[in-house]
DNA sequence: ACGAAACAGTGTGCGCTATACACGATTAAG
DNA sequence: CTTAATCGTGTATAGCGCACACTGTTTCGT
């Protein structure tokens, strides 16, 4: 394993871990001694995520990050311990604000409004899906959308630890799903060769792989043409109520449909115990 | 980027996705020609789990996976076409086969018990978590866990593909939530020097960045003592229903109350849809 | 039976990576 | 003006994935 950030200490009194969560949130001690810094962390995240824009999370390294910059490889290490955090430090650059959801509708639609901004961001940065969560929400944008659901959440009736759950299971869930129809898009965009879409070749591999006899449900839904790229007439009804996650449009429902039981459920919930509330 | 796996073509008819899944299917058309292969990728894949599950996923190179088996690293190359490969062959392999749920309880307890068993999986193999999905379930065990939940929901009154939703739906969740809470424990047990465990540093920065003017939410759940890492008196109350997922306990709270709240959606949505069918 | 073709495993080498370390140049504190 | 801290650089190391050429083995076509 590469660096535990457990109890580490550099020497001052700060932790590791300490030193990492100020650099997040940009606490700078300007330094006291010696020449002025010809860099600036910002400018470092910025570029690393300029070369990841342009030619995907696999192309950031030190040497092409400083290279952009016009500085040497090493002078990098000044400004951030590692590459790992380097890269955390992106992640939490590259998402950016959470959108600024008005007083519009109800706590329903504020919440699949903020999901909807996610995958969002999510689609125009695929790269971010592949950078690793390595904790809880902890970087200053990161935290501004951990934030804003749970304000989104704050009149369903929930309790604070309960509404933290249904945060972090959202996001979960929708990050995991986003990487899905984010990876089939790429395979969708470079498939040249043959005519078939990568959803078709999927579709293809479970009617070749899924026997019925060992996966009879999985064999039961792709022979409903379920797994089929074009949904069938009559198959999965794609975004309903207008839902547009501007992904492929399975996972995009899959997202929609998952998203809307979730809230039933909380809705319900949160009416019973209230109900309960009122009796006792 | 690496390579993509979209419409390339090794020469002979098949793609270069369709010979990656006959390797995950494991479906040998044995050489006509030449020595007998002294490997398997069986025992490649093995091999690789073995050292990912003492040293982690960073010590797993073609040379350490090699040298296990008394061979050279090339010699890998033979049986697998890229590391990337290997890490995805030994993901689905590492999983393992889903529990064998009886027909013990109703659907909802099998889902539980089902999601329960996957967050054990990944609890014993941290690194899993850090294999990255590059696609729908596509190997054998992957898919058998698929066709696991699809059974577990095959009573539940929902259409075949919004059955998927949910299990896709379920699936990020879990696996997001069980990555944050295997981190917070691998942090725990390397924290040495410090008191404070991570959790409490955790809270610690929130309490530090958490201000309530930019973040009144968060803000008011740490002034709760949410984030504590020992729940205060009266805070989220441990597994409720004996509901042990062997992780640290709030998070283990978090997926049981997200998975409850969605079944809960899922069984209402069944029985509307029962009861409109029945009057229409 | 025999040449040819296919294949297994090895050795070498290339380009790349992160990053440790020592060094000169620069700046501010005492 | 000394001294200590810092910035940026140059150099070096250990490791990585993997391309390629090569030897030796096995089996097919004839």
């Amino acid at each position: 394993m590469a660096t535990q950030r457990g109890g580490g200490d550099g020497g001052d009194g700060r932790s590791e871990i300490e030193r990492h969560l100020e650099l997040l949130w940009r606490v700078a001690e300007r330094p006291r001694r010696g020449p002025r810094p010809g860099l600036t962390v910002e400018e470092i995240v910025s570029a690393a995520v300029g070369v990841a824009d342009a030619d995907g999370l696999g192309a950031v390294s030190m040497q092409r990050v400083a290279a952009e910059l016009g500085y040497t490889t090493m002078s990098l290490y000044r400004y951030v311990q590692s590459k790992e955090q380097l890269v955390e430090l992106m992640a939490d650059a590259a998402v950016g604000p959470p959108p600024d959801i008005g007083e519009a509708a109800g706590w329903r639609d504020r919440v699949e409004l903020l999901s909807r901004a996610l995958v969002e961001c999510n689609r125009r940065r695929p790269w971010l899906l592949r950078v690793e969560i390595v904790g809880p929400p902890s970087g200053p944008m990161q935290l501004a959308w951990f934030e804003a659901y749970l304000e989104a959440l704050a009149e369903c009736g929930l309790a604070g630890y309960e509404r933290v759950a249904v945060t972090l299971f959202i996001n979960g869930a929708v990050r995991e799903l986003a990487r899905i129809a984010v990876q089939i898009e790429q395979a969708r965009r470079a498939g040249g060769v043959s005519d078939e879409s990568a959803g078709a070749a999927y579709a293809a591999a479970l009617r070749r792989f899924a026997v019925p006899e060992r996966f009879p449900n999985v064999a039961a839904l792709v022979a409903e043409g379920v797994f089929d790229p074009e949904p069938a007439d009559g198959g999965p009804v794609a975004a309903p109520d207008g839902a547009d996650w501007g992904l492929v449009d399975e996972i995009g429902a899959d997202i929609t449909f998952g998203l809307r039981r979730l809230l039933d459920g909380v809705e319900s919930y949160a009416r019973e115990r209230e109900h309960q509330a009122g009796t006792a």
